[in-house]
This record gives structure tokens, sequence and C-alpha cells, in this order.
DNA sequence: TTGTAAGCGTTATCAC
DNA sequence: GTGATAACGCTTACAA
């Protein structure tokens, strides 16, 4: 039934090894074989085994983007998917396949370690900072495993990452240019790396503008709608409510939002908002969210070059490895027009 | 460097078979070597290659999920998203690994068929029946290749899909039973087998409730805002207005919801709203959309479970392959309480 | 330029 | 129970 690389050199006259050969348009064959060869594969319709030739040439052709979709908010997040799509799109060309895995299964024995880099399963991984942690980064280097990280890791280990406190500048930076002067920070989870670094951007903006950086005006919290409502429930009703709020997302923006409604402040006219994160909800909210769109596509496409470099698939790679976010003004923060 | 069986079995001081056979818990060894040879696996940290095992056992223990990334629309979708995460959540405990594969570079020699079914690189491919074309359908039946569609497909194929016909006759019958009388719908592609289901649950529910199927209020269009904006314009200044309308997507619904805010039409009052499609927006938006959640992680479970009957590996199925929409009510269409 | 033969790391079929 | 040995389908020196 299936047809093998033997049944084209019986059917051709040749040996395997120069079936072989030409399926790998081998300099040392001659053209005159090449065709009567070629032209017996096209009639029997062979392709060849990409497990026989795995095995052959100890390589899988095939890399993994590693998800724990135990945890929903990181599993849900649809900016998983892009990356998706951002990977695939340079490593498919390259005759490369993308296996999703899921560590959550891996207790023991079934840890990703020995199911997809010990097996010999993938040639290489992209995975962000909460699966790979510093002690998997370590035994990866130790075995020499080809890895990306989305997100920045120590020294010897290669990341790329969205400019996070570029973000934090431009958010900051847009809301002083629109004439707002006292703006709060809100939803980030307190020593979570990704909240240092927007609020360093932040932090930064405010003092360059010569502007005080308040600690009252630093709300931590969950990145969620009840969250952000709280949050702007308790700065607006402060003795000296800011005028301006930057989110660390769309859902705590929806929050202020309706906080904002409940207590008549006008948007953005009393208070400007500007939110990190573009979802597709940003346009469709009433007044539509100021946000800044940070391209996890291009993310992924980074993440598959460096990894395709790494695997000695010659790609032209830039050495940067920070994106930089893109502003998306929208109502919520734009009163200079008035 | 690596650990093959063979250093297993020459530390252990058995056949290369033998330490097969433990790693297989064959009944047929005795516990005391299987102990013994257990220890040296673990001392060494042997883990077999997966790339050998399938070609000696001439299967994968891949299935893949194949997405036409070309099409925006359809590889934005997040729905796709959920289904990779169903279908990881039933093959990944049954130690089967997942592939995503774009159909788009694939050109003749690039054909999916090449690169993934006649490579023998996965064991079965799950896909909507936008990739899985009649003639793809028959070409995998002749090669007996296992594979299960997402949306319905001729006789010999496998399928799963939601139950859209149903769906419209939720939503028609929710906004009946808020006393709605005169319903229209919008945001469907003429002959699209999606909007054919949808739309006969629409006509049957209106006919049983002894109402009129009026041509005038089924508006097709683009499941997109500006459609649904027309939409609702077209038939909000119409001689007889629609007090309700059913949407084909969250993005109709809201250009539904645009449309009535600039014509000042109170919604739920004067006009309710329900849509198909559950996205993260539906609560975010002014009023709450009224949706309808296609449950499609547990679609990909479906999938999933009845790819890996096919598989043999046992797994219990339900034959059903429809599953049921959840309708989750909010104030666009809900009027009946004031 | 083409052919021979030895791997690649498992599994599976028989003997023992 | 355990061990040779032949597949599995392809690649790759090394010969010819």
């Amino acid at each position: 039934m299936k047809v093998t690389i033997k049944d084209i050199a019986q059917a051709a006259g040749v040996a395997k090894s120069t079936v072989s050969k030409v399926m790998n348009d081998s300099p040392k064959i001659s053209e005159e074989t090449k065709t009567r060869v070629r032209d017996i594969i096209k009639q029997m319709n062979y392709t060849p085994s990409s497990i026989a030739t795995g095995l052959a040439r100890q390589s899988s052709n095939t890399v993994a983007i590693l998800i724990d979709m135990s945890k929903e908010s990181e599993f849900l997040n649809q900016f998983f998917y892009n990356i998706i799509g951002g990977v695939e799109s340079v490593i498919g060309p390259l005759k490369y396949e993308l296996t999703i895995a899921n560590i959550q299964h891996d207790q023991a024995e079934g840890h990703f370690l020995h199911r997809l880099v010990l097996n010999k399963r993938v040639d290489g991984i992209i995975a962000n900072t909460s699966v790979l942690t510093p002690e998997l980064c370590a035994e990866l280097n130790r075995l020499e495993f080809p890895y990306i990280s989305i997100g920045e890791i120590n020294p010897p280990g290669t990341w790329v990452d969205c400019d996070n406190e570029l973000g934090g500048t431009v958010l900051t930076g847009h809301l002083l240019e629109q004439g707002y002067s006292s703006i709060a920070f809100i939803g980030g989870e307190q020593n979570e790396p990704l909240f240092l670094r927007r609020i360093a951007g932040y932090t930064a903006t405010l003092r360059q503008a010569g502007l005080p950086v308040r600690s009252d005006r630093i709300i931590n919290g969950r990145a969620a709608e009840e969250d952000g409502y709280d949050a702007a429930m308790q700065l607006l009703q402060s003795a000296e409510p800011p005028d301006a709020i930057v989110c660390m997302s769309n859902f705590s923006a929806f929050g202020v939002l309706q906080a904002a409604r409940e207590l008549k402040v006008q948007i953005p006219a009393q208070l400007g908002i500007a939110t990190f994160d573009e979802y597709p909800l940003s346009p469709y909210t009433t007044p539509p969210l100021t946000s800044l769109n940070m391209d996890t596509f291009q993310l992924g496409v980074s993440a598959g070059r460096l990894l395709m470099d790494k695997l000695g698939t010659t790609v032209t790679t830039e050495s940067g490895q920070l994106l930089e976010p893109v502003l998306i003004p929208r109502l919520s923060s734009l009163r200079s027009s008035k």
C-alpha cells in the first residue's frame, strides 16, 4: 500500500541511496537520472516518511510552543493565539512543524523535558517566563537545547518581549500631552515583572515632566474589571482625585469606565483613561478606550526567527529583542480637540 | 552524551528487547528484573526516543489541527484557540501531541496531504469545513486516514458542530418571551451554511409562534460592525421598524447598538438585541449584550474524543455530535423585568 | 556518478 | 522469562 524509498529504487532500477540523493537534490547525481527518478516519484506519488528521516537525521523538524493551560488567565489570553500565528508564519515556510504543548499534565515523568526534549520530539522550544523558570532554563542550557523565552530571562538565554517600559512612557506621555497632570496607575500585581517595567516608564515620565510620583496614586490589584472599579472608586472619591488613569488592561479600564459613569465623572473631560493592551473590545466601550497595542503576532515572528537561527536555518534576524508598542488614541483620553 | 536503550541494556546486563519490554510494562517480564532495569533507567535518566518508537510502531502519536491562517477572519477567531485547548485536554493525557498546521503555505508539493498525511507525520486530523473540502474528504476517505470535521460534512465523514439551528431558536424564542413580536435577523452571508442553519431556527420559531417571516426583516451582510450598523439603520428607519434584532455576531450587534444610539432608540425598551457568540466584549457594551455562548472548548473536546476513538485509543464517546448553545441574557433584551 | 552497507533507536517475532 | 535478530524507512560514509 504505502510506497517507500525502496519501491522507488526498484522501479527506477537504482539504489535507495540514489533516490535519497535525488530527493535532497544532491549535486553528485546526473540530471539524467534525477529527472528519471523524479518522474517515477511523481508517478508513484511517493512522499518520504518524515519519521524515518527524522531518525536518520536525528531531528524532528518541529518546534513546540509551551503553554500552561491550567492558568486560565494565561490560556485565555488571545495574545498567545497571535504568537502562534507569528511563529508559524516564519517556521512554516522553513518546513518546520509547530506543536502546542500543555505543560499542565506534566507531573513527574510526564514533564515536558522528557516528553519533548529528551524525547527528541522537538528541536526547539518557545515559551513565556511563567513556564521557563530559572531552574528550567538552567537545565535547558546544560542540555544545550535551543529555546526562546517570551519575556526577559537571564543572560545565557535568548528572549523577546514587548517594551513595557516604553509602553508606560507612551501612555503617560500621551495623557500629559492631552493636558492631564495628575495621573494614577492601576491594576498591576505588586512584584510582577510586567508591572514593574510598566510602572518604571510611568514613573520616569512623570519625573521628567517635573511632576511628583505619589504612591497613593498607584493602586495594585488584578487586571480585572472589579479591581479596576474598586481602584477607580477609591481614587475618584479621594480628597484629591486624579484627572487621568493609566490601566494595566482593558478590563481594569472597563471597571474605571463603570465607576466614572456611576460617579457622573465626565470622560474625557474630567478624567482621561489610557490602557495597556488592545483588546477587541477597546473600540466598543463607551467612550472607546485609548489603548496601547503590543503586536504579539510580531512577537511570535521574532521568537520564531531567533529560534530558527539557533537551529542553524539561517534567517536574517534583527538583534534587538524589544518590540515597540503602538498607541491607539481614542475618545477616552482625547480632550485637546475640545 | 545521549543515553539510548542500548546503554541501559548494557548497564543492566540484559538485552535491548528486555529493556523495551520493561518500558512497556510487558507482563512477561519478572518483577525482579523490572525493578532492576527501572532503577537503572531512573539513574541514567533515560527517555526513549519517540521518533525511533514512531518508526518502529508506524505511528507518530500526534494529531494536527489544520487552520487556514490566510483567512484572517478565520484565524483571528478566538474560537479556534478554544478548540485547540479542548482538543489538547483530551489528547494530552492520552500521550498524543498536538500540531497546528497552516494550510496556507501548501502549494502543490507542500500540500498538507503530503506534508502531514502521506508523510506519516500525524496520525489524525481535525479541521473545519472550509479546509476539509468535499474533494479532500474523499481523498482522506480513500486513504482511510482518520479525520474529524468541525462543521457538518457528508456521510462517511465524522463531524462535530454547534447546534446553530437550535441557537436560532433559542435567541428568537428568548426575544418572543420578552414580549418582542417583530423580530429581524441580520449579518449572515447569503448562502453560507452557518447562516442557513441559524436562519432555519429563527424561521421555525417565528412560524411556530404564528408570526410571519418577512424577507425584508432578514438582512444579509458580513458579520462586521459597519454592516450591522447599516442594516440597523435601514431597519429602524423603515416604515415598520422591527422591535427586536437577532445578530450573527457581537460585531454586528455593536453596529446595531451604535445605530440605535444615534437614532435615539431605547434599548431594550423600544428595541431588543440578542446575538450569536459570546465575545469577551459582550458584557461591556452599553447596554451589555444578550448573547448565545457556543462552548467551543467543548467542541474541541468532542472532536478530540471522536478522533481518539478512530485511532483506537478507547475513550467513552457520546454519539451525538451537536453541542447545545447556552443563552446568556443581559440587559440588551430584558424588558420583562420592567 | 552510482551502489553498498552500516547506522539511527525502537519494537516485535521467535527461539531458547 | 529472556535474548537474538529482523524489521521500520531513510541518510551517509565509503567503495566501486
